[in-house]
DNA sequence: CTAGTTTTAGAGCGCATGCACCAAAAGGCT
DNA sequence: AGCCTTTTGGTGCATGCGCTCTAAAACTAG
């Protein structure tokens, strides 16, 4: 709230916000475990000290990174899809936008998954953020899929999460371009079909 | 080769095939890096020494754990539904099986995709070994689905493929059992569509 | 200018890890 | 019995980790 101190102090040499921005692609390349405190350190270009006064802890600092990332995803690849009258052509487009989004070779898979899978043992927290963030994908791909058969939008939406998540985990697993390819050219069938 | 040796020494106090078998649900149940080589020391019952000894190292350990995980899940889950004929009633059984496999709390999800997980940028054999058995599947599937429209089996296996890696994940990311049904119901709802 | 406050830079601490080393133990072979 | 080979149990090492501490630096308010 108090941007300005009674007293002010040293001024920050560096925008916390944006080293949240670098530091959520600092996590997605490296991997949470092996983005150590020196690596943030180099790759941020501030020092461990102003990480630690500025967020606490590294875990302080991914938290961050983490949040910051599911914005980013929301807006760039979900939301469209979140509108009224979204169907077969929106599914087609959300998915080239994902195809773009997993394909990154330098970021590879979803940062959330990622994480995801290296700390799910120790972050309650991450897991839980997890779990909320597939429910509303459930949620956009329901609305999306109910204007093609109410009866089945449930079971379909079902069937398109598990897949969406599936190529997400494949694309950070090491799977080739053709391999990516040729798994969302199957779920463009199926969309195809059931819009059909 | 030689079991027996000119002059054999001290024997030792364990069955290595045994030890094998166990670490592999050390692996499993703690996570490769949280399966700290004091955890294997107590929990398979022999010392540091005799795991360097046998296995040379922690990765030579993991390497042969991995292997006898892929030969089980190969032959409890998949290689029921690898047979001529296979088709909606086998998918749904190997559906049951694989639920039973991920569904186990002291060991959830596949040890395979959690492990790759967690190693995919420091372990290429494990990256290649992961592929491979994507091939696999992806084969099994294929054959299962292509006596219900010939000229659909491709994309359906791909989607196939993709929901089951997604589920497998969601198991392991810390998905709740309902939500883990729900998954499989989907899947279930489209076998029943593709080969009505 | 001076006092007060905050950030910076750098060194280093405690801990856990994978792994190596070594004397003692325990068997087979002649 | 006596030698040779292998495993065992215990200790300990080098490394890298997250994190902390301290003093200097940089700015503001009075």
């Amino acid at each position: 709230m108090a941007t300005t101190s009674p007293r002010a102090g040293r001024p920050r040499s560096f925008d916390e916000d944006l080293i949240v921005d670098r530091a959520v692609d600092v996590f997605w390349k490296h991997g949470s475990d092996n983005a150590t405190t020196r690596v943030l350190e180099n790759e941020l270009g501030i020092k461990q000290s102003s990480i630690y006064n500025t967020f606490g802890s590294k875990q302080g600092l991914l938290d961050r990174a983490i949040d910051r990332y599911i914005e980013r995803i929301d807006d760039e690849v979900v939301s469209p899809l979140d509108q009224a009258g979204a169907g077969a052509s929106e599914l087609n487009e959300f998915l080239d936008r994902l195809m773009d989004w997993i394909s990154d070779q330098d970021q590879p898979g979803c940062l959330l998954l990622n994480t995801l899978g290296e700390r799910q043992r120790t972050d309650p927290n991450l897991v839980s953020r997890a779990h909320d963030y597939r429910d509303r994908l459930r949620r956009v791909f329901r609305a999306a899929l109910s204007s093609h058969g109410e009866a089945e939008a449930d079971a379909r939406a079902e069937m398109l999460l598990a897949s969406v998540l599936g190529i997400n985990i494949s694309a950070y697993g090491g799977a080739t371009v053709d391999e990516l390819t040729a798994l969302s050219n199957g779920l463009r069938s199926q969309i195809a079909e059931w819009t059909a």
